[in-house]
DNA sequence: GCCTGCTGTAGAAACGCTTCTAAAAACATC
DNA sequence: GATGTTTTTAGAAGCGTTTCTACAGCAGGC
């Protein structure tokens, strides 16, 4: 026995064929007699011998392995914040299932390269994170009968991919319901990245609550942003060169929320006395920076757990049939959005944004 | 042939042996005549094959895979951002290598299970971020045999381990050294975490700096944190206590340093104005919270590439010899340290703290 | 004593590929 | 035309498992 001990050199010394030794090993202790199974099993312990994953993959066709995949567009793992918390979901839930991960961070957009390495025999299953529109990975269907998981994006039918996302459209549109509770009229909106259906979905709920209230939309106020803070930044900069400004602005995410605010802060603008805004994803971030941001809280490390959860489960039973699986948000009100009129009646000049524990920034 | 195509499938479609078919898709055309290699290449190509990598892998002995690991101590992806940064190097490296990430979280601490977990046979060799003091992470000499770099703790050489870091002990000596230059001499110290080997050595470079200029350090300015934030703060609250104050305080990272500031705002105390403040590691969120810190920036991507190209060095030539690198880092200077007599002479009660594009907190 | 039905065990094929070894074919040499 | 040399191709033995199938041995029922 040169090299790692392997299953046969576990059975020559126990005495016994490799067919037992693999099934005494693989739990199924019942079909032998007691004191073969303990033999095989000391034997085992004293060898150090742990079975090969590879040759197990090869005999039993699963690998036991799942692949998650970063879109081309977002590979980069540290500017990807919403990866992060799917990622330790996925995690957690694969971890003590004794499945592994592999980490899939396509360098190209062709479809066919990126799924040669997806779908060559090493995974049982992928997960997608937050494919964007035209993404190569949702090509999958002509290269692949992996199952297959998106989370991020809630696609249209067509696909035929199961999904796991949060309610985009409920909470977006409980936002502004809210928003509009507030006495708010004069409503500006930061749009998302346009390659994103989150961003569309946003956007949409916030056009069909607006009408739902009579609400006319100023399309000078609608402003194109792309999730990051730098165009929250321009897109205020853009918004306070207008003459009439809406009295509260959605942002379509905390980052260009951020962004936002702090272009107010250069300009010397105060949220939310001037000018309210609220973002979407109550990211940690925001958070830290001691922002009281009024925003959406939702799960992402749920959706990275239930998506491990589905995929599995399309595994073990075989049914492939596309599952969709939303997962509500809830509005978390913090200071940066203020009243409507009892702003306009009492306006306090010092008041600025607030910290949650109270802090002035 | 039901289900994938596989090198037989494509032999028989070309007329050859599986031999042939196995050379000629290696790209060992050379071996065959041109009309061969064609045929071969053209099945493989009509049938969609594509070359199962389980069992290549069995085959060849080696699986183009490299483990990530992180300590269990840290196994949250979301509270690690060191480990993003050092993920996206290793990608970088890799990924045009063909070599697959396996991602590993330990959820326990037991050495033979988080072992088993990481060497099964399915992958070539780990890259360890982060191991801290007592970790399971560095018993891996007991059982395994897989090449290893760690990444992030520059450990003894006892653990004969190769190692890419940033250089802790000058990156922090330089810190001092600068700080004195700037008329320093009540110099403070917010300690690291002290399972982290980093802690210690950037506590000791602080040490050895002031012994060689003659600075004797104060020991109830010496304060405990663990690189969280929170800890900067109580580091804070406990030395602005005290009766008699350093007129700055180095943090053993960004991180506290940070908390270190809020904790001066909440308590209005201006920095750097009463006291300069100074941090480690140059981290995205400390310039992305409009905190002018000075620090020590070095690059972690640049560590994650180092080291998988040490790995994969090793890999290839089989010369397991541990290796050592560090990285300098770079002192970054911005606002947030004063010139200690300077100020003495011109207090500014209205300055606080500044961000890089001048704008106020 | 023959058939049936257990139980405990082993043999051997299979998984899909790589690669060592050797045979067949082609060519050159004298 | 026999011999040696080189090129081209194929056979077959792995890699370390799993698992299907079969085969002893033995009890009980007729």
């Amino acid at each position: 026995m040169r090299g790692k001990p392997t299953l046969r050199d576990v059975a020559e010394r126990a005495g016994c064929s490799i067919t037992t030794a693999s099934n005494i090993l693989q739990g199924r202790s019942h079909l032998y007699r007691e004191d073969m199974a303990q033999r095989v099993l000391n034997a085992a312990h004293e060898l150090g011998y742990r079975a090969n994953s590879v040759a197990r993959s090869l005999a039993r066709r699963r690998t036991a392995t799942i692949a998650v995949v970063l879109d081309p567009q977002h590979a980069r793992l540290t500017h990807n914040v919403y990866a992060h918390d799917v990622l330790d979901g996925v995690l957690a839930y694969l971890e003590p299932r004794d499945y592994d991960i592999r980490l899939i961070t396509p360098r190209t957009n062709d479809p066919a390269a990126v799924w040669r390495r997806i779908d060559n025999g090493s995974i049982d299953g992928a997960i997608l994170i937050a494919p964007v529109m035209g993404s190569s990975l949702l090509e999958w269907r002509h290269y692949s009968t992996l199952p297959v998981v998106a989370v991020g994006s809630t696609l249209p039918d067509e696909y035929l991919l199961s999904q796991v996302d949060i309610d985009n459209d409920a909470a977006m549109a409980s936002m502004v319901e809210w928003v509009i509770q507030q006495g708010h009229r004069a409503i500006g909106f930061v749009k998302g990245h346009p390659l994103h259906w989150s961003a569309h979905q946003r956007e949409r709920a916030f056009r069909r609550v607006m009408a739902q209230h009579g609400i006319p939309i100023r399309e000078e106020w609608m402003l194109q942003g792309d999730y990051g803070s730098e165009t929250g930044a321009s897109a205020a900069a853009q918004l306070l060169r207008q003459d009439e400004l809406p009295s509260v602005v959605l942002c379509a995410n905390d980052e260009m929320a951020i962004g936002f605010i702090q272009k107010c802060r250069d300009l010397e603008i105060p949220v939310p006395d001037a000018i309210s805004v609220a973002g979407f994803d109550d990211s940690y971030w925001a958070r830290r920076m001691g922002i009281a941001l009024t925003t959406v809280q939702h799960d992402r490390y749920q959706v990275g757990y239930l998506a491990a959860q589905i995929l599995l489960h399309q595994l073990e039973t075989g049914d492939a049939r596309p599952q969709r699986m939303l997962i509500p948000g809830a509005l978390v009100v913090r200071r940066s959005v203020a009243l409507a009129n009892v702003l306009a009646a009492v306006p306090d000049p010092h008041a600025t944004i607030l910290t949650e524990g109270g802090s002035r920034l």
